[in-house]
RNA sequence: GGGCCCGUAGCUCAGCCGGUUAGAGCGCGUCCCUGAUAAGGACGAGGCCGGUGGUUCGAGUCCACCCGGGCCCA
């Protein structure tokens, strides 16, 4: 066994490891190494490669990571395939921002094919940071069998999803309402509708219509868009408001609102409630429209009528909505009722022919010739102007629109509740997400708008008549066939061109190009090039059985993949979902390059390691989809509470192992631990193997990373610390044998428990431990089986009271001045528990050593120590007595000593309870202990610990001498001497100092190493206080080790 | 405006099926220990468990409403 260092750097150490893996194609060999026939299948969601990566992808990765590794561990061959998002939006608008291009038209002109390969040359722009980065964190997945939504094959899938889609009549065509820009003539998302709001001055104009069949009465309709009359095509109510018609006194003409905002527009007395009614009451009255241009081009029969809808709202305007093209409420109220659409705005936002006297003119400029035609016709109500923050165009600075567009659609409706019977099959972590967020949404799934008026995307694969007539492909042979000729690409450049003439009629490509998220949802088919290819592999690994992503993709990629999962296959496209949380700076708010309020994850690497960053976002709440402030500090801490400490337990081992000699052959490790510190590490280990394995089943990867953590400091805070003398102790002695088997067979068996979490350190303690001709990394390994026979629970119930014993010890010796070096006649654990008397048999040497006392007892007897007094056990009791419970604690908490005794004893008590004895078992009662005032006594709830402190002379000596030993041992490391160097020590010093020297001469020169001890009378040497005596002392190294 | 999540010590977070003195780490102060460790330990200060009502013998925990923060949707 090479020695390891303990000065080490993990960056150091994890970049050797991962050359070593790369060299020696570890990641392939831990696939292949499985049977092919136990696949588990790993979905990738692929990210935009358009930025580098941050640490939301540090920490979805390093999930997407440990699973896949622990499940290999487990026997499973886990295959995964990097994937990359080329198409969409993000990367369009880059490209047309460093081409200057505004625009729908600019793009034209600037031609498609040039725009669509601009954009194929920057999509993978950052791909090599990407792999680096995802490397260097130590992810295992294959870059070079990755996908990209970009490739032909990937996209002729796309087009089989879509003909399944098609076939099955699930799309459908309609009308999408969008925010639009008709400075560029281009629909926006949301999101880029929301990053430009103005506060600007609009005209608020109150319309009346005239209602047919009542004489001089009108209903009262506001808008703030004038522009939008002409399209006017019903009025709404909301149907459970309630309404008004009033007569105005003095023009007797009546009006129609709603009640509550009566008082808005018309001054109190000036009229007269006629009738009061609800929403529902006006449905169906008719009313002459403002405007008549529409019924020359639509059908207008039902329309101008007044319908009821839910989204009326009372708390602007009037009550009474008008009912145009322009809004989303609109359109599908307009689709309910089969009223016609009359959007008379082309696309760069003017009036077409069709608008009579605002023919020709923009929107905004028609505003005005509208308000003067209607206050001449005296159909104005009331014109006035109002200030209101309003969505512009982010690049040109002009008002949005809202428009409807032709947009295809998946008719997600049509098969909704199967896909929410199939989420609650689906394991989902955090388990709220499930019927909570994800849930929720699947039950309010609406039609799925897929196209896209874009350009660098999957064309829709159909093509269209002039008459209407569709065709749809599903395969490029089926294009290929149509259209006799070979069609190597499909983006749009390449398929918009192609014309099909078929019985007669001439078939063009529609322009649109399908919606990213449609092919990443495709991505479980796309992959693989499915149907047309590897029918066998994807029917393997579909459905997937474990996904990852940030909660962000409930309406993203899960959606996605739920939908197409559904519509094809009738299943859930994912069995198991970790969810992960977003990560928000140091300061709570969310990462910014801008305000640079985060460090550079590079720099991370470089000066922690990936494992460092790995086990600190594993070890948060970010894991389970809550919101995580990450910070350089937790690394720091992440490093020297855990990962310093662990590996130093390896540079313990390999450093003793050297001096010793000792190699694990199969003879060294075939010793039985019969120390009952080695029975209880192994028995702790087992436990802890058995644990990590249930949490990990259940994909809870912080209930899986706690108790290792836990385990970190037990191993090397407790184990090690008492075992170190057990392998300074000159000689091969059995205990000593034992205590190296069972140290290396810890760390060996540890490494494989924490090699999904932290791959580097674990497969650096694994390689550093391993034998010639056994497995060359930890990760072509099977995780541990959880041995039942080496679990000791009785060991660990006594180790459990001794662990505490000390705690109370340190307190003790802390609380009174008694240092740790001066040993103390005697130490009393008092308890009744009787695993603890069996602690004095295996593990009082333990608590002698630790606390530095000559003898250890354990008696049962509290007499005099500590005050007794009892409570009610409230759990026990509280569903037995129930409304009795308060009296009952009343009644127990004034029991006597010599009750709480019997009760110690074991028997039961008679108490008087509201007038009626009643009997109380042992185990309903919890005895506390309290420690006397002014007596060296600690306590908790079932043990005291006593000191007598009482000092001899002998005492003071020992103490002395250790207290001499240290300072030396403070020497020696001053002056950097080796472990096993040989010293001379020379001293001046008081003569009690000299005594305790005379008498301890063996134990100070055994402890230090020391060849010769001898006092000396020159004024060199270091001065030093020995518990009040002055002493000088000097060391020379007399012999290297 | 709607849905979901979160709110516990100065900070980061545990806290299981509801059970009576609410925990850990970091930071701070005092002290101890140290030849594996960027260490370790003890003690101390620091809490209206976001608020208000309710259910219950008993609420940090369950329910309702409200306040604050986040994400998504509108």
């Amino acid at each position: 066994m090479q020695p390891v260092s303990n000065k080490i750097r993990f960056p150091e150490l994890e970049c050797d490891l991962l050359s070593f893996w790369r060299e020696q194609h570890i990641f392939q060999k831990s696939i292949e190494q499985r049977p092919q026939d136990n696949p588990f299948s790993f979905y990738d969601g692929p990210p935009f490669a358009t930025g580098l990566p941050h640490y939301g992808h540090l920490l979805a990765g390093t999930i997407k990571d440990v699973i896949p590794r622990y499940k290999t561990m487990r026997g499973f061959r886990v295959e995964r395939r990097f994937g990359w998002d080329t198409h969409g939006l993000p990367v369009e608008y880059e490209v047309e921002q460093s081409l200057k291009l505004k625009g729908r038209p600019e793009i034209e002109e600037f031609g498609v094919a040039n725009f669509n390969e601009e954009c194929r040359s920057i999509v993978l722009r950052y791909t090599s940071e990407w792999q680096e980065t995802v490397d260097r964190m130590a992810r295992w997945v294959d870059f070079d069998n990755d996908y990209k939504t970009m490739d032909r094959d990937f996209m002729e899938s796309v087009w089989w999803v879509f003909k399944q889609l098609w076939d099955k009549e699930l799309i459908y065509e309609g009308l999408k309402v969008v925010p639009y820009s008709w400075r560029i003539s281009t629909p926006l998302s949301n999101f880029e509708a929301n990053l430009n709001y103005q506060d600007v001055q609009d005209p608020s104009v109150t319309l009346r219509f005239r209602v047919i069949g009542e004489p001089d009465s009108h209903l009262l309709a506001w808008t703030t868009t004038p522009w939008t009359l002409p399209s006017n095509m019903a009025l709404c109510a909301g149907p459970k408001l309630a309404y008004v018609k009033l007569q105005e006194r003095e023009s007797r003409t009546c009006y129609y609102l709603v009640k509550s905002r009566v008082e808005a527009h018309f001054e109190s007395g000036s009229y007269e409630i006629l009738k009061e009614m609800k929403g529902t009451d006006l449905r169906g009255m008719l009313y002459e429209p403002l405007f008549d241009f529409a019924k020359h081009y639509v059908d207008t029969s039902g329309a101008w009528a007044v319908f009821v809808d839910d989204y009326v709202s009372d708390e602007s305007g009037t009550g009474l909505v008008h009912l145009a093209c322009f809004g989303e409420d609109d359109v599908r109220i307009f689709q309910r009722e089969g009223l016609p659409v009359f959007d008379p705005v082309d696309d760069e936002g003017n009036f077409k022919e069709s608008t009579d006297f605002i023919a020709g003119l923009n929107i905004k400029d028609a505003d005005k010739p509208i308000v003067q035609r209607l206050k001449e016709e005296g159909k104005m109500f009331r014109h006035e102007t109002m200030q209101h923050s309003y969505p512009f165009c982010w690049r040109t600075d002009t008002p949005l629109i809202y428009k409807p567009i032709s947009t295809w659609f998946v008719n997600v409706e049509a098969f909704r509740d199967r896909m929410v019977a199939h989420n609650r099959t689906v394991h989902w972590v955090p388990g709220h997400i499930r019927d909570g967020r994800f849930g929720k949404w699947l039950e309010n799934a609406r039609d799925w708008a897929i196209s896209r008026n874009r350009f660098w995307g999957t064309p829709l694969p159909i093509w269209k008549s002039a008459d209407g007539d569709i065709l749809c492909f599903g395969s490029v042979a089926e294009l290929e066939a149509a259209v006799g000729q070979a069609v190597p690409d499909l983006h749009k450049q390449h398929v918009d061109g192609l014309v099909i003439k078929r019985d007669g009629k001439t078939y063009h490509r529609i322009p649109e190009v399908l919606d990213c998220w449609f092919e990443s949802g495709s991505m479980p088919y796309a992959q693989e090039h499915y149907p047309f290819e590897n029918k066998a592999v994807f029917e393997a690994n579909f459905p997937a059985d474990f996904i990852c992503e940030g909660l962000d993709q409930t309406r993203g990629w899960f959606y996605t993949l739920a939908v197409l999962g559904s519509a094809l296959f009738d299943v859930p496209a994912f069995k198991n979902c970790v969810v992960n949380g977003l990560i928000l700076a140091e300061d709570g708010k969310k990462m910014s390059k801008r305000l640079k309020n985060y460090p550079d994850p590079a720099e991370m690497l470089d000066q922690y390691g990936a494992d460092a960053i790995r086990l600190y976002m594993l070890n948060s709440p970010a894991v389970r989809g809550e919101d995580f402030r990450f910070s350089e500090k937790g690394l720091v801490e992440t490093t020297r509470q855990l990962l310093l400490p662990l590996w130093n337990a390896l540079a313990f081992l390999t450093t003793y192992a050297r001096i010793d000699g000792w190699e694990p052959t199969d003879d060294k490790l075939a010793v039985s631990a019969e120390n009952a510190l080695d029975r209880w590490i192994l028995s702790r280990l087992h436990r802890l193997i058995a644990e990590v394995q249930k949490q990990m089943d259940l994909y809870d990867l912080n209930r899986s990373v706690a108790p290792f953590v836990g385990f970190i400091d037990l191993l090397t805070n407790w184990y090690i610390r008492r075992s170190r003398r057990r392998f300074w102790k000159a000689g091969q002695g059995e205990d000593k044998r034992q205590a190296y088997a069972t140290l290396y067979t810890v760390l060996r068996e540890f490494s494989k428990v924490v090699a999904p979490f932290i791959p580097y350190i674990a497969d650096g303690i694994f390689r550093t431990l391993r034998r010639d001709g056994e497995l060359e990394s930890v990760h072509l390994a099977l995780f541990p089986a959880p041995d039942a026979k080496l679990r000791i629970p009785e060991l660990e119930a006594q180790m459990d009271i001794v662990l505490s014993a000390v705690t109370m010890g340190r307190a003790l010796r802390a609380k009174h001045q008694l240092k740790i070096r001066q040993p103390l006649p005697k130490l009393t654990l008092i308890t009744r528990d009787p695993e603890a008397q069996r602690v004095l048999d295996e593990l009082g040497e333990l608590l002698i050593d630790e606390l530095n006392v000559k003898t250890l007892e354990v008696t049962p007897d509290e007499g005099g120590l500590v005050d007794l007094s009892a409570k009610a056990n409230f759990k026990v009791l509280g569903p037995r007595l129930g409304k009795q419970m308060k009296a009952a604690a009343q009644a127990l908490s004034s029991l006597n000593q010599e009750q709480i005794q019997s009760v110690l004893e074991g028997n039961s008590v008679t108490v008087e309870l509201e007038g009626a004895p009643m009997d109380f078992g042992p185990d309903e009662i919890l005895v506390q202990r309290q420690q006397k005032e002014g007596l060296l006594v600690e306590t908790d709830d079932r043990l005291a610990v006593a000191l007598d402190t009482m000092l001899t002379p002998e005492l003071v000596q020992e103490g002395l001498a250790r207290e001499f030993v240290n300072k030396v041992q403070n020497m020696r490391k001053d002056l950097d001497l080796d472990v096993m160097d040989r010293i001379r020590v020379g001293f001046q010093s008081s003569a009690a100092v000299q005594a305790a020297l005379d008498t301890h001469t063996g134990f100070i020169c055994t402890e230090t190493l020391c060849d010769q001890l001898v006092p000396q009378d020159s004024m060199e040497g270091t001065e030093w206080d020995l518990n009040g005596e002055a002493c000088r002392i000097t060391v020379k190294k007399t012999a290297t080790g």
